[in-house]
DNA sequence: GGGCTATTGCTTTTT
DNA sequence: GCAATAGCCC
């Protein structure tokens, strides 16, 4: 009976897919490792193979899963394959599809948590687990280091998370961490891991790695519930192979079992997030893991211009720890990728808003056709301002990311305290949000009483309401008073939400702690503050249709494992503000990568680490192979830093393009404000190299004066686009400073 | 205990 | 340059 399913795509399947592609969707049985890289088609790739699976081969989708890295690369994955849910009408690859539902798309973090959810309970997990995000992590981090008595002055907890983090994802447990080296620093470690993991389990709550761990633990510990899984999921699929780390690959080869029907896909040159314990080895491994494993390459692209493709393999050819491979396309030449200069970051940002107007006008682009990619966060603002100035519609992901903003954070601490009062890190956060004057002497009293019972600070505060306990105690009326008031609070808050559905407790936790009447004192920023609550119930009512008994904890689950690129939301026409670690996975017709300068982009940390010089490399690959039809590149002479401007030099980078591909555009002829219509100069073959050769107009030694800085001498100039780099050294402060010949506004002197 | 000012310390990318 | 904290004063 699982064979009537609707066939209809199929004959369409064969005529689309090239010869790799088509190999890569019948190959079904058996470990397959599939090359894809950028525009290849993997996306269409893993649709028709899992269409194939349910079509051809009569397998239930229930015993399908494929793993993402996104959310949202998830929720496409399934419309394609059925339709859009809400729309009805909408078909997707497989048309109407019984128990399409019981198909798993998602990431490992979702699907982790969802078995631990089931089945965590063989571990001593409490089912309404809460997961522990980053700043949550930070804060237990901070904590233990308290407890342990190390010097916060002399370790950073950010360091120290990154090692527990490195860890977790090698499935070393806090009781495995050996500080065997002798290393005085892992010894640090070993105490504050054990420490932190200690304060997690006391609030019951998972990290982000603990997911993955803790599923890994599950399965070691129980092959009963391992062959559960097992044999739901005959059939495995992962995405952005090369971004995952072990813990992840021990997962997906421990369901995938005996029966090795695991597909992987992905691209070694794609691989941007070994920071976060992603292991690019995982391919290798692999390979040596199943020798019999099928190896496809999927070499064509049918994204990009040849140009762009081109340009792209310029750059990332560069890298010498590389598998050399290069793609081909039968895409036309197209338009030039275009380098532009500017000389701060405002002008910069101008440069790329003239250039999407024209670009609509001329070529009749939607906004939605455009991103402008960069690679730190901070860097989003003089976009953002550009955008106002020009009144361009855009959306900024996760610049201040929507889930850290206090007034959302404090919510989510609420409902959190509400499904758990004993978790910790929450409930210190609402303690006196809004201001109830419970003060830190207080806090601090009750922190101690909860260390001395080995209970949480909640189940403390209870027992110093307790009016017996206050009169043995030195404590004033005045503290046991409010910590009374508080406890009742959270036991009213409890009791009143119960059988509510997550948007009604949103509204009861407003008004119950008066945390509405908080913001509304607040004036425009508690406007803003409480807009940002009823987005936050936007999300809550999604879950409104999610069976009651679960959807508060799904909902919570939910908010903890959206990534900001999830709400990337194509249905208001916007041009896109993204990092670039952000855009893997998405194409635009028309891409910006800006800030293209030593020390940005690649960024400065990596200077002294040749594999992370190539993984720079790789995050400028990914961008530039965004990009369908236009590229441009941007750089800015100066950028605030740290509160003083620097200058910048041209990012090594931008030599690697082949400089026939390229033509410059300068901001020297737009000023900010200034309508220009055509700043594009096509100068046809010419890079920044070329104009080194050009006679100088700035002798070397030549006085002269600057408004600011006042008198100093000439020490070299460059020309640099339609420009020149003057740098000078000056008197006054002994500075030496870059300056922009046509906007310094230097006086010769004699 | 709370609110204000001074100081510090920090900047990569994020499921 | 900004945001978070420490320390001071009410």
């Amino acid at each position: 009976m699982d064979l009537l399913y609707n066939l209809t795509m199929e004959s369409n399947i064969k005529v689309s897919l090239n010869k790799e592609q088509k190999e890569a969707v019948e190959y079904v049985s058996g470990p397959v490792l599939i090359l894809a890289g950028p525009g290849s088609g993997k996306t269409r790739v893993i649709t028709h193979r899992i269409a194939h699976l349910i079509n051809q081969c009569g397998v239930r989708p229930y015993n399908i899963a494929a793993v993402t890295f996104t959310n949202k690369a998830a929720s496409e994955m399934r419309q394609r394959l059925f339709g859009s849910d809400e729309l009805g009408d909408s078909l997707g690859l497989l048309g109407h599809v019984p128990n399409q539902r019981d198909f798993t798309v998602s990431t490992f973090h979702s699907l982790c948590s969802l078995i631990l959810r089931l089945d965590g309970s063989l571990m001593g997990l409490a089912k309404d687990f809460v997961i522990y995000d980053r700043d949550d992590q930070l804060t237990l981090v901070t904590k233990a280091m308290e407890i342990s008595e190390i010097d916060p002055k002399r370790f950073s907890n950010r360091a120290i998370l990154d090692i527990i983090s490195s860890s977790k994802s090698k499935l070393i447990t806090s009781d495995n961490y050996n500080a065997q080296t002798g290393n005085p620093m892992d010894r640090i470690i070993e105490v504050v891991y054990k420490s932190y993991q200690n304060l997690l389990e006391q609030s019951k709550g998972v990290d982000f790695d603990d997911l993955l761990l803790k599923t890994n633990l599950l399965f070691n510990n129980n092959p009963s519930i391992l062959k559960k899984y097992q044999d739901r999921y005959q059939y495995l699929m992962i995405d952005e192979f090369q971004d995952t780390n072990m813990a992840q690959y021990n997962l997906a080869t421990k369901i995938a079992g005996k029966r090795e029907n695991i597909c992987v896909v992905g691209d070694p040159d794609q691989s941007i997030y070994s920071w976060r314990n992603a292991d690019i080895r995982n391919i290798l491994s692999f390979q040596e893991d199943y020798p019999k494993c099928k190896v496809i390459s999927l070499n064509e692209n049918y994204r990009s211009t040849s140009t762009i493709l081109d340009g792209a393999y310029g750059v990332i050819s560069q890298n010498t720890q590389r598998i050399e491979r290069k793609l081909t396309t039968s895409n036309p030449k197209g338009d030039p990728i275009f380098v532009g200069e500017a000389y701060n970051p405002e002008e910069e940002a101008q440069l790329v808003m003239k250039e999407i107007n024209r670009l609509r006008v001329e070529r009749g682009y939607l906004y939605n056709d455009f991103a402008v990619m960069y690679r730190v966060n901070s860097q989003s603002r003089a976009l953002e301002e550009g955008c106002l100035r020009n009144s361009i519609p855009y959306k900024l992901i996760g610049g201040l990311r929507f889930y850290q903003r206090k007034e959302v954070r404090d919510l989510i601490a609420y409902l959190r305290v509400i499904v758990n009062p004993h978790d910790n890190v929450s409930l210190l956060r609402i303690i006196n949000t809004p201001p109830r004057g419970i003060g830190q002497k207080t806090i601090d009293e009750i922190a101690e009483l909860s260390d001395k019972n080995k209970i949480s600070i909640y189940a403390a505060m209870e027992l110093a309401a307790n009016a017996k306990f206050v009169e043995d105690s030195k404590r004033s009326g005045r503290s046991h008073r409010v910590i009374s008031k508080f406890v009742d609070l959270v036991t009213n808050l409890i009791h009143d939400s119960d059988g509510l559905d997550p948007t009604s407790i949103i509204n009861l936790i407003l008004e119950m702690t008066g945390y509405r009447v908080y913001l509304e004192d607040q004036g425009d920023q508690g406007t803003e503050r409480m807009d940002n609550i009823e987005e936050l119930k936007v999300t809550a009512n999604k879950f409104q249709n999610v069976d009651p008994e679960d959807r508060f904890i799904e909902f919570l689950q939910g908010i903890a494992l959206v990534s900001d690129i999830d709400s990337l939301d194509d249905s208001q026409d916007s041009i896109a503000l993204i990092t670039l670690h952000q855009a893997k996975g998405l194409e635009f017709p028309a891409v910006f990568i800006v800030g293209l300068e030593e020390g940005l982009l690649p960024h400065i940390r990596s200077f002294d680490y040749a594999d992370q010089m190539e993984e720079e490399r790789r995050v400028f690959y990914v961008g530039m192979t965004r990009a369908k039809e236009c590229l441009y590149i941007t750089r800015s002479f100066r950028r605030g830093y740290m509160g003083n401007g620097v200058s910048n030099v041209a990012s090594r980078f931008l030599m690697d393009i082949p400089s026939a591909l390229m033509s410059h555009f300068s901001s020297r002829s737009i000023p900010i404000g200034s309508v220009v219509t055509d700043v594009i100069k096509q100068s046809g073959a010419s890079d920044l190299s070329d104009h080194a050769t050009e006679t100088s107009p700035m002798e070397v030694g030549q006085k002269v004066r600057h408004d600011r800085f006042g008198d100093g001498i000439v020490v070299s100039c460059t020309a640099i686009g339609y420009d020149y780099q003057v740098t000078v050294a000056f008197k006054a402060d002994g500075g030496v400073r870059n300056l922009l010949l046509g906007y310094a506004n230097l006086q010769l002197l004699d």
